[in-house]
DNA sequence: CGAGGTAAATTAACGGTGTTAAGTAAGTGA
DNA sequence: TCACTTACTTAACACCGTTAATTTACCTCG
């Protein structure tokens, strides 16, 4: 009878393209400057019909930043696969944090550097299925591994670990948002960053 | 003859008229969510007559922005004509930087998290008037004095600071957009921060 | 095959936005 | 008094996100 599991494989594979096409003009222009009528021209269908797939534009945007958030998490989860020093590895994953900001700015932005409305459910972005959270919760594991092995005089893993993602957010969102700033080398920013917290937690008890 | 004054005068009120009252409505609900007609109806103007002030709302809402990172400004001259420990200073710095957005998230929101549209002319958030480059400024004036004091392993200041803005800048923009997220506590964070990355320009030479 | 039902997609419309162009009313200077 | 300037308003444009009503296309069943 198939018919039904058809339509639904038609269905998914139409969003999905509706998810492309806005991905691909958003990524290009930004989220507030692409309008539904410009993502239903590019697939050839009229505004409303991404309205049946989407419950409105803040849905459509989630999927997709969910959607790239996904890589990050498997970036992260083969990092963390490694063995060896765990500061080192620690490192590397804020590095790999960074990296993908920059490389996705405007989902970087749209998830980490737009505040919700009020109206949403703010439970369901502290979920352990959050991208965001998850993400967080590899950061977590990497500090607990460095305090564990005696890497670290500080002893507050979520302390640490709140810390280390505040200063890796902060380089990556003032990189996409003011990258006409002087700074003395992207590269060396982030190195910076990351070295001198990493340094700041082995040196202290914060 | 003062005709001319009294109408320059008068022409200054309206414009200070209509920036308090978009900076009030714009607190309360945010740049994005308030229109020019909603401030207009709020001074019992038409929506055009800003437009005689105001090249557009961007322009409006650089101008409030400014005016309250004057403050910011304030409080930082402040901090830094106190003698003292210059570490000392500089954590009382970023403290001040720190608490001055969380009091202030809207208009921090606009100056430091929102990119600035490609057409506009960067060179111009790059000038020593700008606010920010000048709350910078006070930033490296501080580093500059740990350094020459001894205090620091660093010696480059410039990347020293850096690091310390996009340090307090992390804190302070991930507070105001993840206020939800379940955070060790604010001000532990915020202490966390400061800490941390003193403590890591003290100990190492990044 | 043909009727009926259902799901998908469309058209038309609503109420809003930032902004511009054209028009008006008041006050000034000769 | 009359022209000119200034301050302001009205009307309109071109867009936006979104909803309701309607059409089209297809599948199922008698």
């Amino acid at each position: 009878m198939g018919v039904r599991e058809r339509r639904a494989r038609e269905k998914r594979y139409l969003r999905q393209e509706i998810m492309d096409a806005a991905s691909e003009l958003f990524v290009k222009e930004g989220f507030e400057n692409v309008s539904m009528r410009r993502i239903a021209d590019r697939i050839e269908y009229s505004p409303t019909t991404i309205y049946l797939y989407f419950k409105d534009k803040a849905e459509l945007l989630e999927s997709i930043c969910q959607e790239t958030f996904a890589k990050l998490i498997q970036r992260l989860t083969k990092i963390l696969d490694q063995p060896g020093d765990p500061i080192e590895r620690l490192k590397r994953g804020l590095l790999a944090y960074v990296e993908f900001g920059l490389e996705n700015p405007h989902h970087y932005r749209s998830t980490f550097m737009t505040p919700l409305p009020d109206e949403v459910d703010h439970e369901k972005y502290v979920k352990p299925e959050a991208a965001g959270i998850q993400a967080f919760d590899f950061l977590r594991r990497c500090v607990y591994d460095c305090i564990a092995a005696g890497k670290f005089k500080t002893k507050d893993a979520e302390l640490a670990s709140q810390t280390l993602w505040a200063g890796v957010h902060g380089v990556t969102s003032l990189l996409i948002t003011h990258s006409h700033f002087p700074w003395v080398g992207k590269e060396q920013v982030i190195r910076g960053m990351i070295n001198t917290l990493v340094a700041g937690l082995e040196a202290e008890n914060i």
